[in-house]
RNA sequence: GGUCCCGUGGUAGAGUGGCUAUACAGAGCUCUGCAAAAGCUUGUACAUCGGUUCGAAUCCGGUCGGGACCUCCA
């Protein structure tokens, strides 16, 4: 089926078709791992994985999807550096080697990203790869020795600039956002990057070495420039080598199309000489909390770990960001995690009932997925039109049980849709363990409730509630479950 | 100051000129000894004021409210 998605680059819905036939290329803009990554992050990261798993499941094209982790930056270097607060003895032990301290502090938070987004139901076998930063240093210093020789960059005490404003003379800056630099808000910001550059416009593709600061050599016309990497170069040079350029989708949280998105995308057009680094550019809204902005002070700042801690499924937490569209705010609430939680446990059972009757099925035909349904993902992305439709197609195969040919086709459909949300498991229902007593207990109430001793049979009832156990009669047998 | 988005039933959240999703919660019914589970039924909501229109929650304008971005935040 086609897929229609959204680009900030024409700032409407376009239908999408892929560059290269045999695959498509999806690069997303990771994680800084300074720290563990909160639920905010987490919706850009769920969203990219949806945008992903429909394209292979609606859209049936093979993906090469690959997410950057910024393992070098202003924070990174602040929290790995020698004495700082946020070590950790997991890291190991700090030595006189910057880097390799660098290195230590952000593998070990890559290692818990990783452990997120597995909990959340993103599978590390459908990244092509997850690249560092600082294992592309050298693509990325090849780059800015392209868009120096193309001239649109210039060297300023140790550190090397992108020249905005020769680079407007042949190129749109603010292809992705109108810049009004008539009316750049007067503020802290503009002026708080301690560098020298020849314009507010103007951003630093290489940062000069400060002391007690990790560095790479840099040989540039000559000159010798020590330093790091600025923000923007990584996500260039690492798109270009692992995936080439044009690539089909780019993808980032709204807050990421300017400044640096717009200015990847001025680095590709300058140093690799292609007009678009993408062809779409896609960008999801941020998460509130409560009908407010997570911020520390008010109290509502929750990472995914935050949420495991109180008991919540991290399936649960993904079906909750998957409950709003993805270029829609989202209220995440603490009733919604709980409608979500409800909803999924009830389809649970519903895929164990069919399971019962039909088995476990095999791998979905991408064929068996609702077209309704098929069509709401196709859609932009609308996941929750997709899952209206999905419930009206249980509500209208609620008797699905009754046969085994229903039950196995209701069960692929089920296996396709969950194919993009992944929410759901399709093994047999784990096998229950009763204890003896209980059991025991369980035999005694239906032999009461057989001969119709409706007195016994509640007294043993209630025996089982306050052992933990509910008892629900059938025709000829009873269950057990137990009270969460 | 600039650019832009949003305001939908108790909650979350689609839709977008006439056919008024969906989920959770609530109510009723069926089933059941009573329950539970499940199924069915049910709620006429679209900030506000004006305009366009045969018809507007949906288009246009004003107002009020919330939010994002405006140079290293997903």
């Amino acid at each position: 089926m086609q897929l229609h998605l959204y680009n900030t680059l024409t700032k409407r819905i376009d239908l999408f078709t892929p560059l290269d036939a045999e695959v498509v290329r999806i690069y997303s803009c990771g994680p800084t791992v300074y720290d563990v990554a909160h639920l905010g992050n987490m919706r850009a990261f769920v969203f990219t994985d949806v945008l992903q798993r429909v394209l292979r499941e609606v859209g049936g094209y093979p993906v090469r999807w690959v997410m950057n982790v910024t393992d070098v930056d202003d924070k990174t270097i602040r929290d790995s550096s020698v004495g700082s607060a946020k070590w950790r003895s997991e890291m190991g032990q700090q030595s006189d080697d910057l880097r390799a301290n660098l290195r230590a502090y952000t593998g070990h938070f890559e290692q818990e990203f990783r452990a997120d987004l597995t909990s959340l139901g993103i599978e590390m076998s459908h990244f092509a790869q997850m690249p560092r930063a600082t294992d592309y240093i050298g693509q990325m210093q090849d780059l800015i020795r392209e868009i120096i020789a193309a001239g649109y960059g210039y060297t300023s005490e140790g550190s090397v600039y992108f020249d905005v404003a020769a680079y407007s003379k042949k190129h749109t800056y603010g292809r992705l956002f109108t810049i009004d630099t008539e009316n750049f808000r007067e503020g802290v910001r503009i002026d708080a990057d301690e560098y020298d550059r020849e314009s507010v416009s103007d951003f630093v593709l290489w940062k000069g070495r400060k002391d007690d600061e990790p560095y790479w050599d840099f040989a540039l016309n000559g000159e010798d420039l020590p330093g790091r990497p600025g923000w923007h170069i990584e996500c260039s040079a690492m798109s270009k080598e692992l995936l080439g350029l044009p690539f089909d989708i780019h993808t980032g949280g709204v807050d990421l199309r300017f400044p640096h998105h717009e200015d990847e995308l001025a680095q590709c057009c300058a140093g690799y000489h292609v007009h678009d680094q993408a062809r779409f550019w896609m960008h999801n809204e941020f998460l509130e909390v409560e009908g407010k902005k997570m911020s520390k002070s008010l109290g509502n700042f929750f990472t995914l770990r935050d949420l495991m801690k109180q008991g919540c499924d991290p399936l649960d937490v993904r079906l909750t960001l998957m409950l709003a569209h993805y270029r829609a705010v989202l209220n995440f609430t603490f009733d919604s995690l709980r409608a979500a939680s409800v909803a999924r446990g009830r389809v649970q059972n519903v895929i164990w009932d069919l399971i019962d009757v039909a088995g476990v099925p095999e791998a979905a035909d991408k064929s068996s997925m609702p077209l309704a349904v098929a069509e709401a993902f196709a859609d932009d992305l609308n996941v929750p039109q997709a899952l209206a439709r999905m419930y009206e197609y249980l509500a209208a195969n609620a008797d699905a049980k009754n046969s085994k040919e229903h039950a196995q086709q209701v069960l692929n459909a089920l296996r396709s849709i969950n194919n993009v949300l992944a929410v759901w498991s399709f093994s047999p229902r784990p096998a229950l363990v009763v204890p003896n007593d209980v059991r025991s207990i369980a035999d005694q109430r239906w032999a009461a409730r057989t001969a119709k001793d409706w007195a016994e049979a509640d007294r043993l009832r209630s025996e089982l509630g306050t052992l933990g156990w509910s008892m629900k009669d059938g025709k000829d047998d009873y269950t057990l479950e137990p009270l969460s």
